[in-house]
RNA sequence: GUGAGCGUAGUGUAGUGGUUAGCACAAGAGUUUGUGGAACUCUUAGGGGGAGUUCGAAUCUCCUCGCUCACCCCA
């Protein structure tokens, strides 16, 4: 074993990129969980929890050995035993693993499983990209059609929604199947072959190791080339294209705008046909305000009729109308997972969020989220005998379901009614050696300052009837 | 993995080679013995860590750790 280097002489930090989860920013992850569950819940899901470590394999199967979450950002160890483990750096592969590890085949379909959690990834911190982060998301399984890809997509535009965001695009993109897909990117490849020359390096690169990504480059010599390119949607065979246009179709009923992004490409091998992402369009970088006032945030419109027959085309050059470049939401179809990761072959789809960033981007709209409720009565007490009759008056309320503060470390009376206003509580219930023995207690009103004395064992019907009337 | 900026009490900050390292807020104790909000007093607590330059370093140099941002990629 090495030894454990790196010792601090004045405290510890959390690693790289990892957080707490402060109380401040508890409010608003419970609030997106609450949110979620809810609705999930209206739509049939089912939350599952898998395990934060699962055999490296998984992943590297599911996902892709050469993607860059698993050859670069995955934190694997070795067990005693000798196993090779990992964080999990997303949580598809896992719900799936689930899937197959309890039978859930058979099952009646659609299985609709649900998550929420940590995930982990090896990688530079940076805005809206942690080490550690959070994410919620669902998983459909059985479901072939693409109204359930619609649904997916619903049930994550109606939680952001709920969560205030107003002006959200989705983008969608059909990626093909394994029938069509081998033979459009052969094309696309021979494409490119010609014209390297005409890219920048970092393309170059790309069109050698994963030729769909040189789509995401922002350089203009690039965007014309590319602008050429064949596009996959044009290449789909009959089985996609078709499930492309009624996965649009769907979308229209559903009213949810959306805009078709052929540039969109995953990171993940495992999609197959559609894949989407959600953004919020709103003013994210307002600090940054000179950019924001000189260069508008325009919005992607919905294509017309989104129909498979028009031409499909973007809106604008490539260029994002909107300031936030981290999707929220991520996801889509994954027709073969099941069956690489030795299930039987079941087609399913999905998408997760990321918690993180919509915290982010509703601290911007909203710094302050109402504050949780506080206790609105205090307990003070004098004196030894007091402060243990306090204790157990304490219990008391607590079997009467009324929260109480208390501030029995400190003996001082007037130290206690300090603490007790700044909690902002209405009544303050003083308990002192004189009380005690004549069995009372008294009620003092913190707004008006008023104070009466009430027989102890009528306490807790006189702090009700207070309660009500305020 | 690459590049840029940053790192002073819990928080926000001042101080550009010699200061008892200052201020504000927060926190705690108190201003005569059982009554809050104001005021006042006091207390706690600080230059990320390490080396170097120098008579002397928060200040200059290097290393390291961390934070922030960007590339890459993704939630």
């Amino acid at each position: 074993m090495e030894e454990y280097r790196g010792r601090r002489k004045k405290g510890y930090q959390t690693p790289t990129g990892m957080h707490d989860v402060l109380p401040q920013d508890q409010r608003y992850f419970q609030k997106i969980y609450n949110i979620c569950e809810n609705i999930v819940s209206f739509y049939g899901f089912q939350k599952i929890e898998t395990p934060i470590v699962e055999t490296a394999e998984l992943f590297s199967k599911g996902i892709g050995l050469a993607t860059d979450i698993v050859e670069k950002q995955m934190y694997v160890f070795r067990t005693k035993g000798g196993d090779w483990l990992a964080l999990r750096p997303e949580g598809t592969a896992s719900v799936v693993r689930a899937f197959i590890e309890h039978g859930m085949q058979s099952l009646p379909k659609p299985v609709k499983l649900w998550y929420f959690g940590p995930f982990f990834r090896y990688e530079h911190p940076q805005a809206g990209r942690f080490r550690q982060f959070h994410q919620f998301g669902f998983e459909a399984f059985g479901e072939k059609s693409p109204v359930m890809d619609a649904q997916i997509v619903q049930v994550f535009y109606n939680i952001l929604k709920e969560l205030r965001f107003d002006k959200l695009v989705v983008e969608v993109n059909n990626i093909g199947d394994s029938q069509c897909r081998p033979y459009y990117k052969k094309l696309l490849v021979s494409y490119l072959k010609y014209r390297l020359g005409g890219f920048c390096a970092v393309c170059r690169q790309r069109a050698k190791e994963n030729p769909l990504r040189i789509f995401d480059c922002k350089e203009e010599k690039c965007q014309r080339i590319k602008a050429q390119a064949p596009q996959i949607i044009d290449h789909l065979c009959e089985e996609c294209h078709n499930h492309f246009r009624e996965f649009l179709e769907f979308l229209d009923e559903l009213e949810l705008p959306y805009n078709l992004n052929p540039y969109l490409v995953r990171g993940l091998d495992y999609y197959t046909k559609t894949v989407f992402e959600i953004f919020s369009t709103s003013t994210e970088n307002f600090n940054s305000s000179q950019q924001d006032s000189e260069y508008p945030p325009k919005l992607y419109t919905k294509e017309d009729g989104g129909s498979a027959e028009t031409p499909l085309k973007l809106s604008e050059e490539g260029e994002k109308g909107y300031t936030s470049k981290d999707a929220l939401v991520g996801g889509g179809r994954y027709d073969n997972l099941c069956k690489i990761l030795g299930g039987e072959p079941t087609p399913a789809c999905g998408g997760a969020a990321g918690i993180e960033r919509i915290v982010k981007a509703m601290k911007q709209r909203t710094p302050k989220l109402p504050q949780p409720q506080l206790p609105k009565v205090f307990m003070a007490q004098l004196g030894n005998l007091a402060k243990r009759k306090s204790l157990k008056l304490f219990e008391e309320f607590r079997k009467n379901r009324i929260s109480v503060a208390d501030s029995f470390g400190r003996d001082d009376l007037k130290a206690q009614l300090k603490a007790s206003d700044r909690i902002g509580v209405q009544l303050t219930l003083i308990l002192g050696q004189k009380e005690v023995l004549e069995g009372t207690i008294i009620i003092k009103d913190m707004k008006t300052g008023r104070q009466e004395t009430v027989k102890l064992e009528k306490i807790i019907k006189e702090v009700k009837k207070r309660l009500k009337k305020a």
